[in-house]
Formats: structure tokens, C-alpha cells, sequence
DNA sequence: GGTGTTTCTACTGTCGACAAACGTCTTCTT
DNA sequence: AAGAAGACGTTTGTCGACAGTAGAAACACC
């Protein structure tokens, strides 16, 4: 059986716990973070500490404050900026993924919709928030533009947060499954055209969801 | 006197060379780049040299390789990614500028524009470049959007090396500088609808031409 | 009491060392 | 001769230690 998973090491673990954390807003907009406390915190040394937070600040999660590190977070205007970027980017990702389009990217893409349809319908809230993450990667993915991911992966991540908020919604994650199911079918057809017009009004929607809410 | 230059560290400076080699070509792609022959060739060790490959990898100019890094560089497709999706970001940018203005920013902006023209009459390419540079990232900056400045302070620099070529072509520069004139007076005057278009079209341009200079 | 200076403490930057992982080459067996 | 097994070398992941530094606190002096 061929080698499956590989081995994550500690500093990619301790990455992924912080940005979570940092993200979902365990550690709040100010606290102050250091190696050594987080060391003895999470039990490694500060190796592994210290490439995390130096990925963390790359990504403006975080800044050094010549003490420690200060943890940034996303604002309400990240999120705005966030999606105001999505909206102008993401049609192309979508464009993209349907001009190399593959037998076996159709299947993944339906089976994303697949899984959206059964959480959807087993009301299962964060479930649903995992797998519109899923599929909005899945596409960036597919668009076979490194550039294109390493832009709008990480704004993924950031919208963590507040997509559960979005996805409580029940009548905007029903709209949700729809312009899923549609941009999906554009792709599978590999009309580039439709599809990053779809996927450009879909992160409109969400856009305007999202500043509904806040208000 | 105040201490005005704060200490650059190893790592920072490991980064910023072998981030400038490989976007330069020093470092060809599919070069393999392990962390102890970089030790002994720049004499540091393994410590800060793993903290820059690290950053460079987030950048994806380098993969992982599991035995040492392959050099990935920016490939003709990774420049035409960046020159659609500036075309689509950098109005945003812009716009936030002309409503976040300042005297203070007028008057970095016209400093820029002066340098342009100085370097412009003295017919100095590599300058012209880097101001050029300057101009795009103090925009970024001045739109006081974090967000936006992560995403294209980034892809800036990697479009560094063909910027070189597009500055080469005379006729090119003089309309850049033009161009650079009309947005900068856009964001002083406070007017982000016309420094938003006046940019996008700025950018379309380039785009055009390095497409025209490729072909 | 306020201000400049000194000390102190906590943190980061860097290093060398050790162990685990992975591929490679050799060697043994059939 | 071909394939499997094991030893070897290279590279990375992690650790603890040491030095340098920057801010804070204590202290002395006016």
C-alpha cells in the first residue's frame, strides 16, 4: 500500500493551532504571544514556535512587537477587503477550472456538491462551512494557477470565522447549495465564461451577506 | 541622535538575497537548493537560512522537495496570473489612497513623481525601475488596507525581474511616467473613482506590452 | 519631586548537536 | 543474473545553550 499520509511535523501543527486560534479569535486582537510561553504551552521548543509565528506574521496574523509577538487578527475591514479581492479574483480561478477541465475534476466537484447537498439537508451547519471552504479551494485548485491559489487560499482561511456566521443563514446557505450546484455545472461543461460570471455574483451575494449581518 | 536603522537580522537578509536570486534567475529553476550547502556558501547556519527557505516556500518560489528545495522561480504564466490579477486589485488600492489622503502623502507621492522624471531625463533604466517599484508599493500602502498591501506588495516584487525589460522600451517608460503623473494627481486630488480607472487602465498597458515583448 | 543613569529581567537571534527519515548503493541469496 | 535485504550517507526536524538587546524598574542626583 503506498505511503497515504505524510508526517506533519511539529511546527506545521503548531501553525495550523495558532492560525485557528488566532483566526477563530481564541487568542483576541492584542494579546501579546512569545516563544517561550508558547513553548511551555504547547510542549515543544522553540523551533518549532518560531517558524509558526514567523508564518503567522508573513500572513499579517500577527506582528512582532520587538517583544513577542501582538496578535492582529482579521478586522471587519480585513473581511471587507477580503471580500472586495475574492470578487475580482475568484471568476478567474473559476475561468480557469473550466478551461482544464478533467473527468476527474468533474467528479471531485460533484461529489463536493454531493456532500453539500447531504449536510444541507441534514441541517448540519458546520459541516456545510467546511465544505464551502472545500469547494471554493477545490476551484482554485483546479484553475492549475499556482499565483491564482497562493492568492486566494490564504483570504480562504481568513473568512473562517465569519462563513459559520453566514452559513447560520439558513435561507442565504440554501442560496448557497444553489449557486454551488450552478458554478459547478459551468465548470463541468467548460464554459469559462458562465462560470467566473457565477462565481463572481456568488461571492457578491456573500459579500453583501456578510455586510447585512454586520450592520 | 535616534536610532533610526533597526538591526537587520541574518534571516531577514538570507531571504532577501535568495529571494532576489531566484526571481533574478541566479537561481535557475529546478535547482536544488539544500540547507546546509546555503550554510556553508553564505556562512551562517542552518538556523536562519531554514527561517528564510521557509518564507520563501509560503511565497512558492521554492517547493519542498524532501530532499532539499527545488527552485521554482516565476514562470510565464505565474507573470500573466500577476498582471490579471493587479489589473483587477490595484484600482482598489488606488482608490483607498485618494480617500485616505494626507499632506504628508501628497507630498510622498509627488517626491516619487519628481524622482520619475529626474530618472526619466537622465535616461537611467535600472533607477526608473526601482522607482517605479516604489511608486506601485507606496500606493499599496497609502490605501492603508493591510489586506490589499498583502496581496500585491507581494506579487510587486515578483514581476521585479521583466519590469526591467518593460522600462527598457523607451517609448514605454515615457507613457509610464505619464500615466504614473495622472494616477498620483487622481489620489491627491482626492478623486478615487478616476485614480481607481486611471490605474486598472495603467495596469492593462503593462500587461499589453510585457504580452507584446513575450511573443 | 523630577530626571538621568544604571541594573536587571525577559525575550529574541543564532549556533552546534543529535536523532529520525529517506534514498542509494552494496551485498547476499536463489 | 535478478531480486531482496541491509548498511551507508545525506538531509531535515527538533532541541538546549549562549549571547545580545531592548524595555522596565530601581536608584542616585539635582
Amino acid at each position: 500500500m503506498k505511503k497515504r499520509f505524510k508526517s506533519i511535523s511539529l511546527a506545521d501543527q503548531v501553525f495550523d493551532k495558532l492560525e485557528d486560534d488566532i483566526i477563530l479569535g481564541v487568542y483576541p486582537r492584542g494579546q501579546i504571544l512569545t516563544e517561550l510561553g508558547l513553548a511551555e504551552e504547547l510542549g515543544v521548543s522553540r523551533t518549532p514556535i518560531r517558524e509558526a509565528l514567523r508564518r503567522l506574521e508573513q500572513e499579517r496574523l500577527i506582528a512582532d512587537n520587538g517583544k513577542g509577538s501582538v496578535v492582529l487578527g482579521i478586522t471587519e475591514d480585513d473581511l471587507l477587503d477580503i471580500m472586495n479581492i475574492r470578487e475580482r479574483i475568484e471568476g478567474l480561478a473559476a475561468y480557469y477550472a473550466a478551461k482544464n477541465i478533467t473527468p476527474e475534476a468533474v467528479q471531485e466537484l460533484e461529489h463536493l456538491i454531493d456532500l453539500q447537498d447531504f449536510y444541507f439537508s441534514k441541517h448540519d451547519v458546520e459541516q456545510l462551512r467546511y465544505v464551502d471552504d472545500d469547494f471554493h479551494d477545490a476551484i482554485s485548485h483546479l484553475s492549475g494557477r499556482m499565483v491564482i491559489c497562493d492568492t486566494l487560499i490564504p483570504l480562504h482561511r481568513k473568512t473562517r470565522r465569519y462563513r459559520r456566521l453566514v452559513m447560520g443563514d439558513w435561507d442565504r446557505a440554501a442560496q448557497v447549495t444553489k449557486e454551488h450546484r450552478a458554478i459547478a455545472q459551468a465548470i463541468a461543461e467548460g464554459n469559462g465564461d458562465l462560470a467566473q460570471e457565477l462565481m463572481t455574483r456568488h461571492i457578491v451575494h456573500s459579500k453583501e451577506q456578510l455586510i447585512k449581518e454586520e450592520v
